[in-house]
DNA sequence: TTGAAAGCGATACCAG
DNA sequence: CTGGTATCGCTTTCAA
C-alpha cells in the first residue's frame, strides 16, 4: 500500500531480462519478433514486460541502429484546412508505428529550412513537404541526409526525390479551357502572391496556356495577385468589374478567395453565372454549401497524404519506389457559379 | 570537383572538435551557450561546424541527457478545424525549439492510449491532451513518466496534471439561459454520441442544468443524440419537430450539426427564428457564410493551445504553474438564428 | 575556461 | 535459439 519514497526510475530492458532470467538481447529480439523464441521464453518475457510496466525506449535504440523512425512533415500553415487533409492522409498510413513530427514553415522559405534543420537534428527517416521550392541549403541538408523525401504541394518536375501530388498548372489550365469552352472571352486570373509559392505561380502559368492554346490574348491586366482572405477575393471582383471591356469570368485561385468574390458579387447583386462567371480551386464543403455553389477544381488531398505516406514507407523498406513521380490528378467540380 | 566515391558518414561532433583544434566537450558547450567561450574558440567552432555542415544529433544528445525536448500531443483527429486551431497554438509557442510529435486518436480512448504508449517510447518531455477522459492504463503510465501534461478539451475538475480550457458546462448552461431569456420554453438539445465523450456529455449537463434553474421541466424526449455531420443535423430537426407539443428552440452541440439543422429548415421553409430557433457551438467562420448566420458559442481554441504550451515550458523550466488550471472563457456570438 | 573518462540504454555482430 | 561485447554520439561529472 505504501509508496516506495525513493524516487522510481524507469525500468530498462535488463531489468525485464532478469526478471524473466534471460539476457537483454533476447528482450530485445522479442520485441521486435515475438516469433523468434520459444513460447515459454516469449510468455516470461512478456510477464516481465507487464509486471514492470516497460516501455521500450526508442532513444536508446534509435541511436544504437542509427536511425529513427519518425517522419518529419512540413506544411506551410496547421490552420489551413487543405494541409490538414493531407497530414490526415500520411497519419493514416503510418500509424502508430512510425511517429509524425509536424512543423509549419509560416508560408516561408527561412521556415522551411528552420524546420527541416531541426529534424534533422532528431534524425527523422524520412520527410514530407509540402513546398516544392526550396532554399539552397535546405536543398543540401537534405541530399546530405540522404533520407527520403516526398513533396506534395506541386507535381514538380525537379523533386528533391520523390512527389506524389497533381499538377497545379494543368488543374488550371483545364478549369480555363472550361470557362472558355463556354463561351467566356475575357477571363480575369487573381492568386494570392506568387513569390515562393510555386502552386500559385505554376497555376498563374496554367490559365495563360489555355488562353494561348485558344488564340485568346493574354492581357496582363487580367492577371493580379490579392491578399488572402475574403476581403482579397472581393478585392479582386471589384477590380474586374472596374475594368473597359468588362470581364465575363474570373478564376480566383484559392476557396476562401472565390468564396469572397462570390459573396461580394451577390451583394452588387451581380447575376451569377450569366452577367459574371466565378470559378475556384481547393474545393471544400464551404463551396456547395454557399449560395450560389461554386464550380472549383477539386484536389485529393487525403489521397497524396496516404500515397506520399506510402511511397516513404516503402524505400524506408529497402523496396525501390518507382514512378518517383505520381500524379494523383483533379476534377473540376461543376456548381452553379459557372 | 569529384565527390569522394566513399559514402561520406554524417559529421560528428569529434569532427567538428577535431578540426577547430578543442575537444568534444567544448563543442558540445558551445551548442549550448555560445558565450562561455572565448570568442576566438567560438569563432573556430563556428567555422568548423559551417564547414562540415554538422547537424548536432539530438537521439545521442537526449540519451546521454535522459530527456528529450520533444512534446507530444494528441488530438480526436486531424481533419476537424477546431483541434487544429488549438494545435497552431501549441505549434507557435514551442516554436522551433521544442519539436512537436502529433497524433490522433481516432476519437477513441484506446486509440489515445496507444498514442501515448508510442510518446512515451520516444521519451517526450511533455504531453498535451484534448480528451479528458482516459483509459487507466492512460493515466498510469503518464502518472508513472512524471512528464508535464495539459489536458485542454474541458476544463476537467480532476486534470491528470494541469489544464488550459473551458468549461463546456458553463458554456452550455450559459447559451441555454440564453434561449431562456429570449421567452423560448421547449428546448431541444442534440449532440454526437456522449460515451467516451466527455465534451459532449457536459454540455448535456449543462443544458439541463440551465432548465432547472429556470424551474423548466428537463423532457428526457428532447435530449438526443444523433450521427455526425450535416445529415446528423438534419436527422436532429425532424425529429425535433415530430415532437407534440412542438419545440420553439434547438441546441445543437457542433457547428456542423448546427449547419445541418439550419439548411434542413430552410429547406423546409421554416421561419428562423420566428418559429424556431437554432444555435450551435464551435464557431467557425462557416457560421456566419450561411444564410442566416448562425448564433453560437465560440471558443479561444488557439489561445488554448498557446496557453497549453507555456505551461508546458514553464514547468519544464522548472518553475511551478500556479494555477495549474486555467480557464480560458468562452462567448456567445448572437447571430440571426436566435 | 577546458578536457578525460564514464556512462546513457539500447542494437549489431559474432560465438556457441 | 541464446548470450557476450563493443559500439552509437552525445552529456555528466570531476579534475586540472
Amino acid at each position: 500500500m505504501s509508496k516506495n519514497a525513493s524516487v522510481r526510475r524507469a525500468p530498462r530492458m535488463a531489468d525485464v531480462a532478469a526478471m524473466a532470467g534471460v539476457s537483454g538481447m533476447t528482450v530485445s529480439r522479442v520485441l521486435r519478433d515475438p516469433t523468434c523464441v520459444t513460447p515459454e521464453t516469449l510468455q516470461r518475457i512478456e510477464q516481465a514486460i507487464e509486471a514492470t510496466g516497460y516501455v521500450a525506449n526508442r532513444v536508446a535504440g534509435s541511436l544504437a541502429s542509427r536511425r529513427t523512425n519518425i517522419v518529419g512533415l512540413i506544411v506551410p500553415s496547421l490552420r489551413n484546412s487543405l494541409f490538414v487533409e493531407t497530414i490526415q492522409g500520411v497519419s493514416d498510413v503510418l500509424g502508430t508505428s512510425h511517429p509524425l513530427m509536424i512543423a509549419d514553415s509560416g508560408y516561408s522559405l527561412a521556415g522551411e529550412e528552420a524546420a527541416i534543420r531541426a529534424f534533422l537534428g532528431q534524425r527523422v527517416c524520412a520527410v514530407v513537404l509540402h513546398n516544392t521550392t526550396h532554399t539552397d541549403r535546405s536543398r543540401v541538408m537534405l541530399r546530405e541526409a540522404g533520407i527520403p523525401c516526398v513533396e506534395t504541394g506541386n507535381l514538380t518536375r525537379q523533386p528533391i526525390d520523390m512527389v506524389a501530388s497533381f499538377s497545379n498548372r494543368k488543374a488550371a489550365r483545364a478549369m480555363t479551357a472550361y470557362l472558355i469552352a463556354r463561351g467566356h472571352r475575357r477571363i480575369g486570373f487573381a492568386s494570392l502572391p506568387t513569390d515562393d509559392n510555386d502552386r500559385a505561380e505554376e497555376r498563374r502559368a496554367g490559365y495563360q496556356a489555355a488562353l494561348s492554346r485558344a488564340r485568346m490574348p493574354v492581357d496582363p491586366a487580367l492577371t493580379i495577385e490579392v491578399a488572402a482572405g475574403l476581403a482579397g477575393g472581393a478585392e479582386a471582383l471589384t477590380y474586374f468589374l472596374s475594368l473597359t471591356p468588362a470581364v465575363d469570368a474570373v478564376f480566383l485561385s484559392g476557396d476562401v478567395l472565390a468564396t469572397g468574390a462570390v459573396l461580394e458579387a451577390k451583394r452588387r447583386r451581380i447575376a451569377i453565372p450569366k452577367r459574371l462567371a466565378i470559378v475556384g480551386t481547393d474545393d471544400s464543403d464551404l463551396q456547395e454549401r454557399i449560395s450560389p455553389a461554386v464550380t472549383t477544381l477539386r484536389f485529393p488531398r487525403y489521397d497524396i497524404g496516404r500515397r506520399a505516406a506510402s511511397m516513404l514507407l516503402t524505400r524506408l523498406d529497402g523496396r525501390p519506389v518507382d514512378p518517383a513521380s505520381v500524379d494523383l490528378g483533379f476534377e473540376i467540380v461543376e456548381r452553379a457559379t459557372a
